[in-house]
DNA sequence: AACGTATGTATTGTCGACATTCCACAGTCG
DNA sequence: CGACTGTGGAATGTCGACAATACATACGTT
């Protein structure tokens, strides 16, 4: 460690990336948080911290914060001296979420459209999508579909709608993972992108606000059976 | 502590209400957040957990965890191993959440419409406000305006909004403390809202967003000035 | 003087132990 | 039988101490 290292040195070393330092607070909140976006630990399920603390090897005060830093994404619930468990899932609750979703979208269009943004990056991930719909592949499917939407709020330029949009997104994760892949067309799916890109490209304002609103909608409709078990 | 206790036991003993166990985190949550949004701890400031709670009496768990819900009110901010402080607030962040109230507040508005809710308890907050403003009584005209537009999101029957709404609010009452008080019109303010209830109770749908636009917007105006410091 | 290294200090990160609270289940008295 | 009371377990709430980290500062070496 000690020749290059002079102002003008970035001749990009091969893979000695900055090493962070994560904490075991941060570690534990990611385990758990894709185990309840994963559907692996189901709404309702209890959290102990003890036993989380056993069970990892840590002590209880990095679950305790981990288990915090959930509560503020909105998937676990505390009661006092009684325990903590994942929040459950009611069907209002996942309606409301869908509709709050509609409207971040919708207001990121607005601002793309009122800034005249370019939006040619959206196509990489319609292409994702398509790719994905004709392999059948569900999983990449959701994926591509994610990175679609992130990149549509990514370009409204608003700090706080993306911050807001994610922390939502994340349940959407789960009532995705919790509910029985009803198996719609992927086709049809991936197919509902291309236009929005389209109508946001050529400034119609009022057609890519009637799609997103149209295709959100569409994905909210749900199977109330499976998200009804409160432990 | 014996007899009158069977079912028919409501003789309303005198001062013996329900008494509640605040936990300290909560305690400790409630007064810095308290001081955050009056501006006695200006946006920069260090937040040290040691001398907290030191200051306090308390150990440094609850002060921690306190810190941690007002990193999720989103007041505070972390840098591991560096320290704490209030979230300094930049001339963007500031003009996204007022962007972002008037989605909140349009959409509680549509949803009110479409549900045909009635909005005649808006009516008290108005003459609380008129009354305040004609009083010259800013701290009461700036409470009756907080508790209308909490009235208003909560017409909207949407709990999801609602939360999102008073997250987004905290900040707004930071950024009113933290602004010189610009002492525009009071009566002026307090005029814009009886049109909103109107429009609103008229079902016009157009009017009602309109107003609701242009007043988040024209409380939007602010001088750069005295967000800057960075400690 | 410049560079690399050690050290000191302030702060957060983690730990194990103890205190408090709630709930359920028995036990007891009428 | 019915209701109050006490006790025990299980969970979170709180505490004080120690470890790890980052930054600044001073120190030595070249």
């Amino acid at each position: 460690m000690s020749e290059a290292k002079s102002v003008l040195a970035p001749p990009l070393p091969p893979e000695i990336a900055p090493i962070h330092n994560v904490p075991l607070r941060v570690q534990v909140a990611d385990r758990l948080r894709a185990a309840i976006l994963s559907g692996r630990l189901r709404p309702g399920a209890g959290l102990v911290e003890t036993a989380l603390a056993d069970q990892m090897n840590v002590s209880r005060a990095p679950i305790r914060e981990a288990i915090q830093i959930l509560e503020n994404d909105g998937l676990v619930e505390t009661i006092a001296y009684k325990g903590k468990r994942v929040k459950p899932l009611t069907a209002r609750e996942v309606a409301e979420t869908y509709s709050l979703r509609e409207v971040f979208e919708v207001m990121a269009a607005r601002r793309i459209l009122e800034n005249k943004t370019p939006v040619d990056v959206l196509n990489v991930h319609c292409d994702a999508m398509m790719a994905a719909a004709e392999a059948d592949d569900f999983e990449s499917l959701v994926a591509a579909d994610e990175a679609f939407h992130h990149a549509l709020i990514h370009l409204a330029d608003h700090d706080l709608l993306l911050a807001s949009w994610k922390n939502l997104y994340l349940r959407i994760h789960q009532i995705m993972a919790l509910r029985n892949r009803d198996e719609r067309n992927l086709t049809e799916v991936a197919g509902n992108h291309p236009p929005i890109v389209e109508a946001l490209a050529s400034g119609d304002a009022e057609r890519a606000i009637t799609l997103i609103s149209e295709h959100t909608r569409a994905l909210a409709e749900f199977d109330p059976a499976s998200i009804v078990d409160t432990q």
